[in-house]
DNA sequence: TCAATATATTAGAATGATTCTAATATACTC
DNA sequence: GAGTATATTAGAATCATTCTAATATATTGA
């Protein structure tokens, strides 16, 4: 696990101290080739799946949003019922399958730089996001 | 209530009986000047201070859910925690405050028409909605 | 108009996601 | 390794939303 190092630096930038249930989870969230999009229960059950160890939810929780705090996660609401986090903390928008309720990353060199003709004095920009509802044909 | 009329309408349009519990919640959310958005706690809060008839929560949450379904009202995801509706159903994005909680419409005029170079096959596009966040400078 | 029927309203219970609590366990410092 | 700070945990609390089933209202058509 030669990982571990990486993972406990991580731990350690966003205040938290490296104990087992939180290295565990950054294997699950980190230790891949691919970003991901999951929600919390989905993550609560691929901790559970793994190794046989229990998280308690409250671990998950509270580590979850440390590393969302952080920058390390991003948040992504797409309607009342579907709250995902992203471990693609890249600028870049999603497309969302309504048939499937799948989250799909569209990068954002595949859409034109948005422009905006509006301002609004003493406000920054912190986020520009698109978010692009699909269903399957028929 | 010249605007009954208009109201009994909807209902009806939409699947629902007129009763009076519903044409007070239309009042509430059509009979406006401007355009609105809103949660189901702000609106039971209004429809409790203007007149002084409480209508039950499972009303609330029914009559609005229906009203989406058919397209009279949009709902907008800003987060986990809150979770908008909109009387403006035209095609149209959003700021939202993340210093005030404020969510501001930005006329789908006021952004380049968006350009997407992915092609997903076998989908079709539903809607395509830009969130920008925004805070207030310092 | 008015009964018969379909549908709506309601209070409160149930559910599900998230946060809190406070008792126990672990990590860190020296 | 002792002492202190912090983490983990199960379960309770909270909050939004949905469900339930008893009561009330709207609709229909004779
Ligand atoms: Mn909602
Ligand atoms: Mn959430
Ligand atoms: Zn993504
Ligand atoms: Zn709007």
């Amino acid at each position: 696990m030669n990982n571990n190092s990486v993972f406990i630096e991580k731990l350690r930038f966003v205040g938290l101290r490296p104990t087992k249930q939180r290295i565990r989870i950054c294997e699950e969230l980190f230790n891949r080739k691919e970003t991901f999009h999951f929600t919390i229960n989905e993550l609560k059950e691929l901790l559970l799946k793994k190794k046989n160890q229990k998280i308690s939810q409250a671990t998950v929780y509270n580590t979850v949003k440390a590393f969302k705090k952080k920058g390390y996660l991003k948040e992504i609401s797409i309607n009342s019922e579907k709250n995902y986090f992203d471990t693609n903390t890249s600028n870049h928008h999603h497309f969302f399958n309504e048939s499937t309720n799948e989250l799909i990353d569209l990068d954002d060199k595949n859409i034109d730089k948005i422009k905006i003709k509006k301002t609004l004095p003493g406000k920054k920009i912190k986020s520009i996001e698109v978010l692009i509802k699909i269903a399957n044909n028929n």
